[in-house]
DNA sequence: CATACTAAGTTGCATATCGAAACCTAGATA
DNA sequence: TATCTAGGTTTCGATATGCAACTTAGTATG
């Protein structure tokens, strides 16, 4: 199999997820959202990001189809804004609980970690694991073979020989 | 509760993960190395990253101890260095398998995904899943409850009332 | 009615980070 | 002695980010 390198970079879901929201805030934003944080000065105050910066990301995810901008009215107020994760933004959940969890076992102090998830339904705690078909659990520290898919494409100007790839 | 937005931001799991490998190329410089990809060539050459910011990448990456630098001699060369994921390297798969996963299924055209994962073990696909405890898989679009755990912090300032908070 | 207040931005400018290309270094080879 | 190559470092111009002031439109206040 040719050496991962020959593959062309950008065509990569990892490098095409992270060209949407791999920035230094555009995580934490959609974290404040997914957690409740939904105007545009809360978040602000919240992170401490910078206003034009915060502007120009939650205009992004929303042209991304990742956040839904919606006016509201409470009673005797004016109309305002707020912002909620699309469909598509709620299934980039997985990818912030990954996160957390690495986190909270390799960043938490011995206090223990700052924050705790659990399953809405019943309460338990929440954990992100890789299984694969045949039902065997992966452990913290997996083993995975990488394959091209069909949507693989090689680099421009990549030698057409190489070795083993591996996983 | 207290409403999210009361909790220091940068206390949370994800705000110290992202702080690490969360900018615009660390997780895809991990990417390469996690596939083999192990020279500093190699990696500059396949990711069109500029020479120096690679070289300040890895040297961060290898301090934090999510990379070892590791010298290794071909006979008849001379020495040379490769890198290769750490142990708590290895835990960040999950995170690019999240990221992977929500490209296959967001952004990937019509021929299918760019790359299969499958269970070095048994060879069969593999996919990001969240577990609770008491076994129940969350779907795609997960409905997760967060609370404040041991390690939590208020943010400097906040007003000590609050709210709900969501999931 | 005039004034002030607030959420939600926008604008202008200073600073920090990044990228491209040239340069550097040391060991192997000719 | 000169050359090649891997693995960087330096320099300098281009981008991105942060900060603070300004804008806008409804709402409340005197």
């Amino acid at each position: 199999m040719r050496p991962y390198s020959t593959y062309d970079s950008d065509t990569c879901s990892i490098a095409r997820t992270l060209a949407l929201i791999g920035d230094r805030w555009t995580l934490l934003v959609l974290r404040d959202v997914a957690n409740g944080v939904r105007r545009f000065d809360e978040i602000a105050g919240h992170l401490g990001i910078a206003r034009n910066i915060l502007s120009r990301r939650l205009a992004g995810l929303a042209q991304a189809g990742l956040i839904e901008r919606t006016a509201y009215r409470e009673p005797g107020a004016r109309e305002r804004h707020e912002y909620r994760l699309s469909g598509p933004g709620r299934e980039l959940v997985p990818i912030l609980l990954a996160f957390m969890q690495w986190g909270d076992r390799n960043l938490a102090g011995p206090e223990g970690p700052p924050a705790l998830v659990r399953h809405a339904g019943c309460g338990a705690p929440i954990r992100v694991s890789l299984t694969c078909d045949q039902g065997h659990e992966l452990g913290e520290r997996p083993r995975v073979w990488l394959e091209p898919g069909p949507g693989s494409r090689m680099r421009p100007g990549a030698t057409p020989e190489g070795h083993a790839l591996i996983g």
